[in-house]
DNA sequence: TGCTTACGTTAGTATCACCTAACAAAACGC
DNA sequence: GCGTTTTGTTAGGTGATACTAACGTAAGCA
């Protein structure tokens, strides 16, 4: 899951998923549509494959890759636990802050072996 | 919004994101909470705070943190729409894949200066 | 003023990510 | 089989990133 997410975080990888999102493209078709070299497209096609956000399915002599919905849905509901989780204990935790608000880290610096 | 996917798809950088979402931190206590050192933790929160993904409000010596819900909900959105966006094209491009199928690659091989 | 605390910043290093250039492998047509 | 096409892989370079160690700075207190 990690790695789904720096592989997003990678704005070529995004476009390139974007690219093979609705159609199955080769691996050169892919290439031609950027302006670096088909090694480095291999290596980010490699990349988005091991997360598991791409498909390969070979025909002859070349490789078809894709977008896989599935994998990218697990990656979405991952991050909409992460802010949905965040957002309800924030809207939670308002008033909780107000009442003990300094109260915390005065605590914490309490306990002598931190530093 | 670009520097707000690459502050997350660090994972220290997700974890400092959770403790300080739902409660304000002094910096000393983020630091405490792992294993690296403070300085570390330091970058860690200026990137965060350059991606607009935490706050700082200072209080005498020390700085607190805390997550910024609204910039974060931006993030989701966008995260959302390309995914929303991917999931429906895809949806809408199944068939239509069956009947052009190679002939996209093909038609594209006959333009002669793509390499 | 002098000392302490909490924190940031700089200098320097090691590791990783992205890229190009050159080579290797698998499938098709002759 | 031989050559072409399409692609992956390896080797190597460059820049970014994550870290530690040392130094500098601002606020509070005696």
């Amino acid at each position: 899951m990690d790695e789904a997410i720096r592989a997003i975080a990678e704005p070529r990888r995004r476009e390139i998923l974007r690219l093979i999102r609705d159609q199955e493209l080769p691996a050169g078709q892919i290439a031609a549509h950027f302006a670096v070299t088909r090694p480095a497209i291999s290596q980010h096609l490699r990349v988005l494959k091991d997360a598991g956000l791409v498909a390969e399915r070979r025909e002859g002599t070349r490789r078809l890759y894709r977008a896989r919905p599935e994998r990218i849905a697990e990656l979405k509901s991952f991050l909409e636990d992460f802010w949905d989780d965040s957002l309800t204990r924030l809207k939670q935790a308002a008033e909780l802050e107000e009442r003990k608000g300094e109260q915390r880290w005065l605590e914490a610096r309490q306990k002598p072996g931190l530093t």
